[in-house]
DNA sequence: CAATTTCTGTTTCACAAGGTTGCGACCCCT
DNA sequence: AGGGGTCGCAACCTTGTGAAACAGAAATTG
């Protein structure tokens, strides 16, 4: 199972608010925070890191375009989504420009929005504060080191942080050794497996707990694969 | 004056989409192809690099959903904005999970695809595989080289690369060294600014073509700058 | 059939070559 | 003097490779 996302949910409209939310809790794939005014929303903002945020446009306390700002500047990179009653199109310009990804309009089907969720999600993945759950580790490629729960850090080299982002990025399990030595190498690959066992092993030097026994990095038919 | 973009237009609607191309070119900031069907997509796509794409789903070879797949599958990352007729959700669905990155309906304002376009734009640039023009060069970050228009590769070490990066970022001009220290090495930085300059020295002699006089590397007040 | 050998895929680890980086020394120019 | 460029050097890190150990499966043998 995929770790969950983090969503942040800001709108004053609590009905809509509170079933939205249940929406995508149902959905087993996010966790969602919920504030109901801007003031709420610079708190959670500050104390959390999302992986996306949806932003009401009318809030009682604050614009949420300059909600919007606000958390650009703060450094939130997280993709923000704009809901919003009315459809001019002005308001959507200025929703866009105000640093958001999206903008979607109410009333809105669920449906659609999730895609837009999802659709957002995904692309964020591809970005440079992208991070991902590895075992006990959040792993930021950008930055190429892991990160444990207590915050001490592994740094990971070049070769590395590319080994596990190939492997992360198999879903589909186990990445037969060529392949992966295609990925991480090029395809003029200079090197054989060898190598690339090398480098595993130095890997699982650093990331397994007990260093004896594979258990996050295993290896399987030909292959390796990464198991949370 | 920043790099044009490079679009790539595609729908089979003659009148709708010269239209379209002609605003997007007079606006200055952007070189647009076109292209009227699946068929003459593909050979586009196959040809040259473009930052954004935007598909119509009707068109009358293929189905621009799958069109939109097919290019995925091609390794085409750049943000793919799909256009349609239909505004039902289940069209929005599907087009989103294809792999597009926007959806937008039929009949829209110019100002809104305008400003869905500039978003899309804008967060591309955060992404893996983002490139940007300085001078002559193609800067890839995430390959840290430098390419020229005749194919000539400079690679940069990591330092370099993270020089080059905040530099061109700051669109503003001079960036003064303490602030470049600080991004590149954090903010506990245990080096001097001329930890700084020793690697400015070094970058020059990569970058520049004629070294003895910078030209792309400026130093200006305390501070560097990037010029184009 | 059980014992033993062989084989193959994988891990472990040391080592050397090469690249990257920070710093010191010196120069140049104003 | 002072700000900045030039350049060499030493420490460090990264990386590929070779030698050897290991483990399990298959093959061989008595």
């Amino acid at each position: 199972m995929a770790q969950l996302k983090n969503i942040l949910l800001v709108d004053d409209d609590d009905d809509l608010r509170e079933a939205l939310a249940e929406q995508l809790i149902l959905l087993d794939e996010f966790e969602v925070a919920e504030a109901a005014n801007g003031q709420e929303a610079q708190v959670h903002a500050k104390g959390a890191d999302y992986d996306l945020i949806m932003l009401d446009v009318g809030l009682p306390d604050t614009d949420g375009r300059e909600l919007c700002k606000w958390m650009r500047k703060q450094g939130v990179k997280a993709p923000i989504i704009m809901l919003t009653g009315h459809d001019t199109d002005s308001d959507t310009i200025l929703g866009l420009d105000a640093g958001a990804n999206d903008y979607v309009t109410k009333p809105f089907k669920f449906p659609v929005l999730l895609a837009r969720i999802r659709a957002q999600l995904r692309q964020h993945e591809q970005s440079e504060d992208a991070t991902f759950a590895i075992g006990p580790y959040v792993f930021k490629p950008s930055a190429k080191v892991l990160t444990t729960e207590d915050g001490k850090k592994v740094r990971l080299t070049e070769k590395e942080t590319n080994i596990l982002k190939f492997l992360h990025r198999s879903t589909e399990g186990v990445v037969p050794r060529e392949q992966l030595l295609h990925e991480v190498w090029g395809y003029n690959a200079g090197v054989t497996t060898h190598t690339l066992e090398t480098h595993i092993y130095r890997l699982r030097q650093k990331i397994e707990p007990d260093p004896s026994q594979a258990r996050l990095l295993v290896t399987e038919s030909g292959g390796y694969k990464l198991v949370s």
